[in-house]
DNA sequence: CTACAAAACGAATATTCATTCATTTTGTGA
DNA sequence: TCACAAAATGAATGAATATTCGTTTTGTAG
C-alpha cells in the first residue's frame, strides 16, 4: 500500500463517518449557480407551466449542463420544493417588513396588507408562482404546510384586535380569506389588465378590506 | 364504375360539402365516452395535476382505447379547453340557480353568494379544477375569457346595487374580489381542515362578505 | 507547482408520452 | 339480412423526458 492508495482509503473512510477534513483541499458549490437554477425554475414554470418546465431547458436558461442541476437538487420535485419555501420566505419578509408591534391594530394591519399588495404587484413572477403552487398538487401537502408557518405574526395581530374588540371575533382563517387572499385575484395577470390596481384602487381595497372585519 | 364505387365517390363529395346524408347508415359518437373521459380527466389534472394526467391513465381510467380520445377531442389541449369551459358552465348555472331579478339587491346577492358557497362545498373536484386552470397557463388566455362571460348578471345587480346607494361605487372587480373569491381560500382542500365551513362559519363569512360592500 | 476530490459536463439510457396507423367491430338505414 | 362508414382498438411511432455515466475541468490546500 503506496501513500495515495493509503490516503483514499482513509478518505473514504471518514466520508463514511460523516466527518469533514480541513486539511483536504475541497471545492465548494457555487451559491450563484443555485441561485440561477432557481431563477430558471421560476421563470420557466411561470410561462410554461409545471408540465412543460423541463430540466434541459432549466439547465439552458440557467446556461449549465443539466446534470449540474443533481450536484445542487437531489431532483426535479426537490428543485420546485426549495423554490416554494424560498418564495415563501421571500413573501414573509416582505409583509412584515417595517411592522411594529407598538402601533395600533388598524395601523399595523394597514401596514402588513400594503405590504403584500407592493409584493404582489412588483414581484409578479414570485407571487404568480406561489399562487400556482398553492391551487395544484405539484406541492406536497407536508411542504405547504411548512411554508405557512411565517404568518403567525399576522395572527397575533388579529387576535389582539379581537381582544381590544375592534375586530370582529372570527376565525383568522376567514380574515385572511376575506382581506388577504383577494389581492391575488386583483393582482392576477388577466384581471391586472382590466381593473390595473392604482393608487386610488388601492385605497378603496384596503377600506373595503378593513370594513369587513372591523367592529 | 360499379354501384358501390360511386356511391363512395358521391359520398366523398357531399362529405366535402359538409352535408348530412339522412339515407345513409351512419353510427353516432356516444355521448357516454365523451362525458367519461371528461370526467377521468378532471379526477386525473385534480389529483395529479396536469403534468402527471397522461393520455394513457385517461384512457384506462375512462376504460377505452388512447385512440379514441382522438375520435372525441382533437389533441389533449382540446380536451382541457373543453373541460374547463363544461366546468365554468356547470358552475355558474349553479351560481344563479333561484335567482330572481323582483327582488331586492341584498337578497338577491345572498342567493347568489351561497348558491356559489355550496357549490365550491358540495362539488369540489370542479371547483379545484376551476382554480388550478384559473392561476396556471395550461388554459389559454382566449379560453379564459370565454369562460368569463357567465358572470354578467351578477355584475348586473353589482351595478343595481351601486345605483340604488346600497353598496359602495367600486369596480365589480373589486367586489368580487372580495365577496366571491375568498370563498375559493376557505374551500380549498387544506384549509377547510383546519377551519370547516359549517352553517355556522357560512352565516359569519356571508356577513364579513356583505359588510366590505353595503355602504 | 502538485495532487485530488468534487464540480461540471456532454453523451448516453431507459422511460414515458402524445399521437398515428392498420385493422376490427358495430350501429344503422335500407 | 346486408353494406358500409364511422367508431373503436391495440400496437406502433417518434419525440421528449428525468436521471445517470464516464470523463474532463477546476478550486483549493499543502
Amino acid at each position: 500500500m503506496n501513500e495515495y492508495s493509503f490516503c483514499r482509503f482513509f478518505y473514504v473512510y471518514l466520508q463514511h463517518q460523516n466527518t469533514k477534513l480541513s486539511f483536504m483541499a475541497i471545492r465548494q458549490k457555487c451559491d450563484k449557480k443555485r441561485i440561477a437554477l432557481l431563477k430558471a425554475t421560476l421563470h420557466l414554470v411561470n410561462n410554461n407551466g409545471f408540465h412543460d418546465a423541463p430540466m434541459s431547458k432549466i439547465a439552458k436558461m440557467a446556461e449549465m449542463s443539466p446534470a449540474t442541476i443533481y450536484i445542487y437538487f437531489e431532483n426535479k420535485q426537490d428543485l420546485i420544493n426549495q423554490l416554494y419555501l424560498e418564495m415563501k420566505a421571500v413573501f414573509s419578509a416582505q409583509a412584515f417588513k417595517n411592522y411594529n408591534e407598538e402601533q395600533c391594530v388598524k395601523e399595523s394591519f394597514k401596514q402588513i396588507w400594503y405590504n403584500i399588495a407592493k409584493f404582489k404587484l412588483n414581484q409578479t413572477e414570485e407571487s404568480n408562482f406561489l399562487s400556482q403552487c398553492d391551487n395544484t398538487p405539484i406541492i406536497d401537502e407536508n411542504i405547504k404546510r411548512e411554508g405557512l408557518k411565517h404568518l403567525q405574526p399576522l395572527v397575533n395581530l388579529w387576535e389582539r384586535g379581537v381582544s381590544e374588540k375592534i375586530i370582529k371575533p372570527v376565525s383568522p382563517y376567514l380574515m385572511y380569506a376575506f382581506t388577504i387572499y383577494p389581492l391575488a385575484f386583483l393582482t392576477n395577470t388577466q384581471h391586472k389588465e382590466h381593473c390595473p390596481l392604482n393608487n386610488e384602487k388601492l385605497k378603496e381595497a384596503f377600506n373595503i378590506a378593513w370594513d369587513s372585519i372591523k367592529l
